[in-house]
DNA sequence: GTCTATAAGGAGATAGAC
DNA sequence: GTCTATCTCCTTATAGAC
C-alpha cells in the first residue's frame, strides 16, 4: 500500500524531472508528452495518470521551481541584507540554468503565458515570489543599494528577466569562458551594467 | 510584365509583414503557414511560391529585420561616437518592439537556433552586423565609455539580448508605466544597471 | 501564379485489455 | 495503474485545375 504509493510519487518527481529538462532545452511547444514518456521510460498514457493535460504538467514542473525559489530564500541567513539575498537568489537561478536546469519564466510568448495564468496554483506561488522580491527591493533601495528612480515593477520584471537571459545559452556556445566566468560576469552586469566604472 | 512583377514583390513585402508580426507575437512554433496566409489574405500553397518552407520563411523575416538595422546604422552621422552608436540601435530595436514588432534574436531555443544556422544568408547578415558591433564595443572600451573588464563577447551578446528582453512585454502588460517611460527605463539599466549611483 | 482539394505525418488525448 | 492500439485534429507541404 505505501510502497505503492512511494513508488508513484517517485514516478511522479522522474516525469517533472524530464518534464523540466525537455521544457528547458526544446521550450514548451516542442516538447511533447512523448519526449516526456521516453524520458522517463514509461508509456504516454501512463503520464496522463499523473498530470491531466501538457499544459497541466508545464504548470507543475514551474511551479516546483518557484517552490525551490521559496525553499532556497529560506535557507539564507535572517541578517543578510536585502541586496545580498537578491544576489544569491539570481547566483541560485543562474546556476540552476548552467547546470542545464529550466529559465525563469520561459514564457517570451503570449500563448505560454496565458496558459501559465489559467493555472490557480501556478499563480499562487508566483505572487507569493512576487512579494518577497518586491520588500527586497524596497528594503534595498532604502538602504542605497538599489536606484531608488527606477520604479519597483521595473526593477522586479528586470529581476526576473535576468534568471533567464539568452545571454547565458550564447556565452556557453559560442565563447571559450568557463561557466564560472560565465556566471560571474552575469551577476556583474546584471547589477552594475555595462558601462565604465571609475576607481 | 513589370507590374506583375511589382505584384509579385508588394505579396512578398506583405507575406514577410505578417510573418514577422506573428513570430513576434506567437513565436516560430505557434506560427502557422495558415496563420500567415489568412493574415496576407492568399491562400496557403500560394506561400510556397515565394518561400519553399516555412524555416526559409522564417529566416527571410529574421534576415530582413537585420537588414534594416544595418541600414539604420548608415543613417547615423560619421562622427557619431561609438558608445552612442550603441544606444541608438538599441533604442531602435526596442522602440520596434514597443511598436508590435519582432525581436532581434527569438531563438532561445536550440532547433529554432539550428534552423537560422543552416541559413547562408542569414548567417551573411549575422556576421557582419556582429563585425560592426564588436567595432563600436571595443572603440567605445578605449573611449572608457564600457567597462574593459569585460570580455567583448560578453558585451556583445548581452546588447542583442537587452534588444529582445522580456522585461518590455512585462511592463508593457502588468504596468502603468506608459511606452515612453518603458523606453528610457530599459535604456538606462541596459547600459548602467539597477544599482545605486552616487551623485 | 493562384486557387481547391488532398496527401502524409505527428501531435494530444483516450478506450479497453491486463 | 500500466500498457497497446487507436481516435481525432491540425500541421506542413503538394498535385492539378484554371
Amino acid at each position: 500500500m505505501s510502497f505503492k504509493k512511494e513508488t508513484f510519487q517517485r514516478r511522479e518527481t522522474a516525469i517533472l524531472d524530464a518534464a523540466t529538462y525537455l521544457f528547458g532545452s526544446k521550450g514548451y511547444d516542442l516538447m511533447t508528452m512523448n519526449d516526456v514518456a521516453n524520458a522517463v521510460g514509461i508509456a504516454k498514457p501512463s503520464l496522463y495518470k499523473h498530470f491531466k493535460s501538457k499544459e497541466d504538467l508545464a504548470a507543475a514542473a514551474l511551479s516546483r521551481l518557484i517552490d525551490q525559489a521559496l525553499a532556497f530564500l529560506q535557507t539564507l541567513p535572517e541578517d543578510m541584507d536585502a541586496y545580498a539575498k537578491l544576489k544569491s537568489l539570481l547566483t541560485w537561478g543562474l546556476q540552476i540554468r548552467i547546470d542545464g536546469g529550466m529559465p525563469f519564466l520561459p514564457s517570451t510568448n503570449a500563448p505560454m503565458r496565458e496558459m501559465l495564468m489559467r493555472n490557480q496554483y501556478y499563480i499562487s506561488r508566483i505572487l507569493q515570489l512576487n512579494a518577497l522580491i518586491l520588500g527586497f527591493i524596497q528594503t534595498a533601495k532604502q538602504q542605497k543599494m538599489l536606484n531608488s528612480e527606477l520604479p519597483d515593477e521595473v526593477i522586479l520584471f528586470n529581476y526576473y528577466a535576468r534568471s533567464c537571459d539568452p545571454t547565458l545559452d550564447y556565452l556557453r556556445l559560442y565563447s571559450q569562458l568557463s561557466p564560472k566566468e560565465i556566471l560571474n560576469h552575469l551577476e556583474k552586469i546584471s547589477f552594475s551594467g555595462v558601462c565604465y566604472v571609475k576607481n
